[in-house]
DNA sequence: TCTCTTCATTTC
DNA sequence: AAATGAAGAGAT
C-alpha cells in the first residue's frame, strides 16, 4: 500500500507552489487517490490540499513528515487526468499548480480550516461527576468564569473559536488561560462552503397484514395519523415530507407521532438542487440532415467512432444549422458510451440555448451557469462527477467537467474573447479543450460563423505548434432564407447634409416603416466607446476613482458612482465637487441615450432596452426577450447581448448605431472584433419568411472590416486582415506574452520594471533569441517596453508592462517565468507583483 | 528595561 | 496566506 502522498497545498504564494510530502495514515490507505482532497497540517495550521502523486517509499527524512489529517471526500473531486491537465496549465500559462487545480472544482469545495475548541478528556469526566453532585479535585483551582465556560463547551461537545469569542467577548483571557493549562484544547478541520442538501422523506414502515393491523389499531382515535398512513400505503413509495404535509394538510407533529409508533419512517435523503426543476422542456427529435450537414457529420463521426483525437473548425454561416450538427454528433458520442462537453460564451447561455439541449437530451444534461447559486453549481458538478449525466453545457470553466471517458468537446462561437479567462489562471478554454481532448483521444469541434484568425490560420498553415484543425464549411441556410441585404451608411455624409441626430435618414425611415407595418426592429449599440461617466459642463470635471486612474460609472438604479475595477462606490453628487456648479451631467448608458432619442423621434414607440441596468435582476434577460417575442415592443435596443443567437420571426430590420467605435481602440484585433460583431448582428435579420435589411451607420465606410461584413464575405476579410498581421508581426504570425509589473510607488516601480526588462533582454540574448522580428529567421523574439499600462493605476497600485513578441518553437514562457522569479528574489520587495499573461486577448 | 510594532522566514 | 520569532522604536 502507498505510504506517502505528495500534496499541493492551498496556499497561494511562489514559495509554496510545489508538492509537500505527507504520510498516509493506515486508516486512509486505499482511500487516498491522485486527485483526493485532503486536510493537512502545514506549519502551525491546517490547510486544504490535493494529492498529486502516491509513493510506496518514504523518500525524505520521515521524522519531519507529518501525516494527512483528514480525507475530505469519498470520491476524489479530481480524476487523475485533470491533475495532469493542471500540470500542463501551470507550464503553459505560468500559473501556480494550486490556481489551476482550484479552477477545476466548484467553489463549494474550496474549504477553509475552522478552529474548534474541546474540553480535555480527563476534565470532561470530572465535570460530569460534578453535575451528579460529586466534588472534583480541580474545582478549587477553577473560578466561576472558568467553570461556566468549561461547562458550556462540554455541553455542546465542541465549539468554534469564532462562536466562543462571540459568546464570551470579555473573557478572551480566561479562555487563553484554560487553553494554556491544557483544560481546553484546540483542533482544526476543513469546512466546505456548502453542505449536501437533504430533504425529509416519509415512508410507510408496515405493509400487508401488519398495515391492516396498524390501521385497525387506531380505532376512532388519531384520525389524522390514520389518514397519513393510508396515504403512504396507497402511494407505496417514499414521499417528501413537504408533499405529505401540503397534500393532506396535516402538521409535522402528526407525521412524527406516526413515526414514533413505528408505522412510518422519516429519513433525511440527499438530493440534488435542480435549477430547472419547475421547467418542462419539450422533447425534440433529430432533424434530417442537409447534404452539407451530412458531409460534416460524416467527418466528425468517423473520428468519434475510431476513438481518435481530432480538431475540427466548423465554419458555418449564421443559420446554417451548426447547433443541429452539434446535437447529432453529441448523440453519437453518447451512444458510444462516452460523454460530451458543450462550451458556449456566457452571454449566449440563454434559456433558449439550454432548452435546445434539455429538449434533446433531457436529464442527461448538466448546465453550468454563472447565475446558479454555489449550491446549485456544486450539485450540477456532482451529477457529472458521479456519472449521472453524459452532457455538460456551460461557459469557459465547463471545459473541466470531470467526465471519466470524454469523447467530444464542442466549442460554439469559437472566436469569442470570453473564452480567455482574465484572472489567474489566465487560460484560454480553446487551448485547454484541445489538450484535454488529446489526453482522452476525443474530438473537438470549434464552431463559428467568423472563426478567430488564430484558429483559421492554424488550420491553413498546418504548422502551428499546438493544434491544426481541419476546416469544415457550411454555407447554406436550411430554411432557404437569404442573408439580409446590408447597407452601409456614411455618417459624415449625414452630418454634411445637416443631420446631427444619431439616426441617419435611412435608418429613421426604416424604423418608421416597420412600425407602420407592425414588424420589428433590433438596434444594436457597440458598448465600447459609450461610457456612463459623470461630467461637469461648467468646469469639465470628470468623476474618477480615487484608487484607480479611470472614470467612475454611473448606476441609475442605486444612484451612485462605481469603479468597475476595484468596486469603490460613492453617492452621485448633485453639484460639482470642484466648482459647485449645478450643471453636472450624468451621461447614462449609451442605450439610455438612444432610447431617449427614439421616443423623441417616434412618440409612443415601445422600446425594450437590454443593458447591464435592465438585466441585472435574475430572469430579467429572459423576460425582456419574451416580451419582445410577444410583440410587446417595436424596438429591441441593446449592446452585445442582443447580437447573440436570438431568433425572432418578425424582425426585418437591424440597425447598428455606431459600427466603428471598436475600430478606434488601440488593439490589433479591433478590425477582427468589428467584423465578427457586424457579421453576427447582420445574421439576425430576416431568418424567416420575411426578408430582412441591415443598416450599418459608420464614420469609416471604406474600412475593410465594414465592407467585407456587409457582403458576408469572411474569406476576403481574413485574407486582408492576415496580410496586415503578417506585416506587423502580430498573431497569428507571432505569439505574445504580456508581463505586467505593479507596485504602490511609481518611482520604485519604474526602476524595477527597467530592471526586469533588461534582465529579460540579457537572458534572451544569452540564449541567442533576442533580436528583430523583421529578420527572416524561423525563430525570433523581441521585447517591447516597459511602458505604462493602458490602465496605469488600479487599486492604488501603479502598473507598467512589457510585451514579449516571438515566433517559432521557443519556450518563451519559461524564460519569462524564470526571469520573473529571479527579479522577485533579487529585489525582495513585498509590494512588487509580476503578472504573466500568455496569449493575451485584452490589450487594453 | 520592557512592551508594542514591523519585518523576514517557514511551511512536508 | 498565516503564524512565528527576531529586531527595532518608544514608554516607563
Amino acid at each position: 500500500m502507498h505510504k506517502m502522498a505528495k500534496v499541493i497545498v492551498d496556499v497561494p504564494s511562489r514559495e509554496t507552489d510545489r508538492p509537500f510530502d505527507y504520510l498516509i495514515p493506515e486508516s486512509m490507505s486505499g482511500w487516498i487517490e491522485v486527485g483526493s482532497r485532503v486536510g493537512v497540517p502545514f506549519g502551525r495550521r491546517t490547510v486544504q490540499g490535493f494529492v498529486v502523486s502516491l509513493h510506496d517509499q518514504l523518500e525524505m527524512d520521515s521524522s519531519r513528515m507529518k501525516p494527512i489529517d483528514e480525507l475530505l471526500d469519498l470520491l476524489p473531486p479530481l480524476p487523475s487526468d485533470l491533475v495532469q491537465l493542471a500540470a500542463w496549465m501551470s507550464r503553459k500559462y505560468a500559473c501556480s499548480m494550486i490556481s489551476a487545480l482550484q479552477a477545476m472544482i466548484p467553489s463549494a469545495l474550496k474549504g477553509k480550516a475552522e478552529r474548534y475548541i474541546h474540553v480535555a478528556d480527563e476534565h470532561q469526566r470530572e465535570e460530569e461527576r460534578t453535575s451528579e453532585g460529586v466534588l472534583f479535585n480541580s474545582q478549587a483551582l477553577l473560578g466561576e468564569a472558568e467553570r461556566e465556560i468549561v461547562a458550556y463547551i462540554n455541553h455542546s461537545g465542541s465549539v468554534t473559536m469564532a462562536h466562543l469569542s462571540a459568546r464570551y467577548p470579555d473573557r478572551i483571557e480566561v479562555i487563553k488561560n484554560l487553553l494554556g493549562q491544557g483544560i481546553l484544547f484546540e483542533s482544526q478541520a476543513i469546512k466546505d462552503r456548502v453542505r449536501k442538501k437533504t430533504v425529509k422523506t416519509v415512508a410507510a414502515a408496515v405493509s400487508g397484514e401488519a398495515a391492516k393491523e396498524a390501521l385497525a389499531s387506531f380505532g376512532g382515535k388519531a384520525r389524522r395519523q390514520r389518514e397519513v398512513l393510508e396515504f403512504l400505503l396507497e402511494v407505496g413509495a417514499p414521499l417528501s415530507m413537504k408533499e405529505v404535509l401540503s397534500t393532506l394538510r396535516v402538521t409535522a407533529g402528526t407525521v412524527k407521532s406516526l413515526a414514533d409508533k413505528g408505522y412510518a419512517t422519516i429519513e433525511d435523503v440527499e438530493v440534488f438542487r435542480d435549477p430547472y426543476q419547475d421547467r418542462h422542456f419539450k422533447a425534440t427529435k433529430p432533424l434530417e440532415r442537409t447534404p452539407e450537414q451530412e458531409d460534416v457529420y460524416r467527418y466528425l463521426t468517423e473520428t468519434l467512432d475510431d476513438h481518435r483525437h481530432g480538431v475540427f473548425l466548423l465554419h458555418g454561416v449564421t443559420g446554417s444549422g451548426k447547433t443541429e450538427v452539434y446535437l447529432q454528433t453529441i448523440e453519437r458520442c453518447i451512444s458510444l458510451g462516452r460523454q460530451a462537453i458543450v462550451l458556449v460564451p456566457e452571454i449566449s447561455l440563454t434559456p433558449q440555448m439550454v432548452e435546445r439541449f434539455k429538449g434533446r437530451f433531457g436529464s442527461k444534461v448538466a448546465v453550468m451557469h454563472s447565475r446558479l447559486s454555489t449550491g446549485e453549481r456544486y450539485d450540477e458538478w456532482r451529477k457529472i462527477r458521479e456519472g449521472r449525466v453524459q452532457v455538460a453545457i456551460g461557459a469557459r470553466s465547463a471545459v473541466f467537467a470531470p467526465f471519466a471517458d470524454l469523447g467530444l468537446i464542442v466549442m460554439d462561437e469559437e472566436h469569442e474573447t470570453s473564452y480567455k479567462q482574465e484572472e489567474t489562471p489566465k487560460y484560454h478554454a480553446r487551448d485547454v479543450a484541445v489538450e484535454r481532448a488529446r489526453q482522452h483521444g476525443a474530438a473537438v469541434i470549434l464552431g463559428s460563423a467568423t472563426p478567430s484568425l488564430e484558429s483559421y490560420h492554424a488550420a491553413r498553415s498546418q504548422s502551428n505548434d499546438h493544434f491544426a484543425p481541419m476546416i469544415l464549411e457550411m454555407n447554406q441556410r436550411p430554411s432557404g432564407s437569404r442573408l439580409p441585404g446590408v447597407h452601409i451608411i456614411d455618417m459624415r455624409e449625414e452630418l454634411r447634409e445637416g443631420n446631427r441626430s444619431m439616426f441617419s435618414r435611412a435608418l429613421h425611415q426604416g424604423i418608421a416603416q416597420r412600425i407602420e407595418r407592425g414588424e420589428q426592429t433590433v438596434l444594436f449599440l457597440n458598448r465600447r466607446g459609450y461610457s456612463t461617466f459623470v461630467m461637469c459642463r461648467t468646469c469639465g470635471y470628470v468623476a474618477g476613482c480615487p484608487e484607480c486612474d479611470i472614470s467612475l460609472t454611473y448606476h441609475q438604479k442605486s444612484d451612485n458612482l462605481r469603479c468597475h475595477y476595484c468596486g469603490y462606490a460613492t453617492p452621485a453628487p448633485s453639484v460639482c465637487p470642484e466648482c459647485q456648479s449645478e450643471h453636472i451631467r450624468y451621461f447614462g448608458t449609451g442605450t439610455q441615450r438612444v432610447e431617449g432619442e427614439l421616443s423623441k423621434l417616434f412618440p409612443g414607440i415601445r422600446v425594450i432596452r437590454m443593458d447591464v441596468d435592465t438585466t441585472s435582476e435574475k430572469g430579467a434577460h429572459e423576460r425582456l426577450l419574451q416580451a419582445f417575442r410577444d410583440k410587446k415592443g417595436d424596438v429591441l435596443l441593446g449592446t452585445q447581448m442582443v447580437a447573440k443567437g436570438l431568433d425572432f420571426p418578425d424582425v426585418t430590420l437591424v440597425g447598428v448605431i455606431a459600427a466603428d467605435t471598436a475600430l478606434n481602440f488601440p488593439d490589433f484585433r479591433s478590425a477582427e472584433k468589428t467584423f465578427q460583431l457586424l457579421t453576427q448582428v447582420a445574421g439576425r435579420a430576416g431568418r424567416h419568411q420575411l426578408p430582412g435589411e441591415v443598416y450599418i451607420q459608420t464614420y469609416m465606410p471604406e474600412h475593410y472590416s465594414i465592407i467585407h461584413s456587409s457582403r458576408h464575405d469572411y474569406h476576403s476579410f481574413v485574407r486582408e486582415e492576415l496580410q496586415h498581421r503578417r506585416t506587423l508581426h502580430y498573431p497569428p504570425y507571432s505569439r505574445l506574452i504580456l508581463v505586467t509589473l505593479s507596485h504602490e510607488q511609481l518611482p520604485v516601480l519604474l526602476r524595477m520594471a527597467e530592471n526586469f526588462a533588461s534582465e529579460l533582454r540579457g537572458r534572451a540574448q544569452r540564449l541567442g533569441w533576442y533580436g528583430d522580428l523583421d529578420r527572416l529567421t524561423p525563430e525570433a523574439l523581441d521585447i517591447l517596453g516597459p511602458v505604462a499600462s493602458p490602465l496605469p493605476r488600479i487599486k492604488n497600485r501603479y502598473r507598467f508592462q512589457c510585451m514579449v513578441k516571438y515566433r517559432g518553437d521557443l519556450d518563451a514562457v519559461t524564460l519569462v517565468r524564470e526571469t520573473s522569479a529571479a527579479t522577485m528574489d533579487q529585489l525582495r520587495d513585498a509590494s512588487l507583483q509580476i503578472s504573466i499573461d500568455v496569449d493575451p486577448q485584452m490589450l487594453m
